[in-house]
DNA sequence: GCCGATTCGTTCGTTTCCGAAAGAAACCGG
DNA sequence: CCGGTTTCTTTCGGAAACGAACGAATCGGC
């Protein structure tokens, strides 16, 4: 308590270490349990609500640079999780899907993250839920 | 009455996105009026507050694994903001110290994060921004 | 049809972070 | 005082993220 309390007026900061600390909790059950990382489970999620994406759209949705998203998507291409081909429509574009062993991934990751999501709110309380839920929903959408 | 609950809600990914973006606001300001990372933000900012401090220390506070502030630290030695010497009392720990250099550029830091921080919580408002502190310090407390 | 401008993704180099394991120093029971 | 344990830090290998710069493909004005 007394340990925290030097950057307790930064909210910047205490968001910074919170967000490190969820991962870090999230990383750890998701490879144990979907054998995926954090933030392959992010692009797991993404595809098996919407379907196949482009590069691009991952990059805007997730709030990732593209070199980023390249080097996330190369690993999971490598991995199996997914594919990436050429756009049909459009040659510069790369259009990644999910493989079947990508969904699997999937659905096993969407119960971790159901899960862990459920433990975060019941620790929160859920009107902070409520509120913590827009909040960030408005800093993430507060245009690019 | 409260809005319904999507099935979809990920607090999880929610947050990382959000403290993504944030840590990329921080990070470019820092950069161009303070000179350093947000990651070295948040050791001045400690060594400013709290005096110098054992590696374990910054890595309790900061909830960074060991390794992270080793190469974070080592950085920061290079860059001639602090010092890293044997800490006098126990021969095992190494004590990590503000130069001058250090403080002028913790003082510019912490300029820059007061003036980030008062955007955000315009942002957010007050209220929120209150339950948000809350919920943050629970989540970075809870279970040291 | 052609060429410059734009869009899209990648490559490059660096920083930041992680887990696991090794190394060094202090502590402690006998 | 001494061998084993504990504590603290570093080394190692890899994942993830950034900005800057580059090349490929498309689009738009002429």
């Amino acid at each position: 308590m007394a340990r925290i309390r030097a950057v307790d007026r930064r909210l910047f900061l205490l968001i910074e270490i919170a967000a490190r600390r969820l991962n870090r909790e999230a990383d750890k059950r998701l490879k144990a349990d979907a054998g995926v990382s954090a933030a392959q489970a992010g692009v797991l999620f993404l595809l098996l609500r919407r379907g196949q994406r482009r590069m691009g759209s991952l990059s805007k949705t997730l709030s990732l640079n593209p070199p980023a998203v390249t080097g996330l998507v190369d690993r999971m291409v490598k991995a199996g999780l997914v594919t990436k081909t050429t756009d049909q429509t459009d040659g510069r574009g790369a259009m990644v899907a999910l493989t079947a062993e990508g969904s699997e991934a999937a659905e096993r990751a969407d119960i971790v993250l159901r899960d862990l999501n459920a433990g975060l709110e019941a620790r929160l309380g859920d009107e902070v839920s409520d509120i913590l839920h827009d909040a960030f929903t408005r800093i993430v959408i507060a245009e690019s």
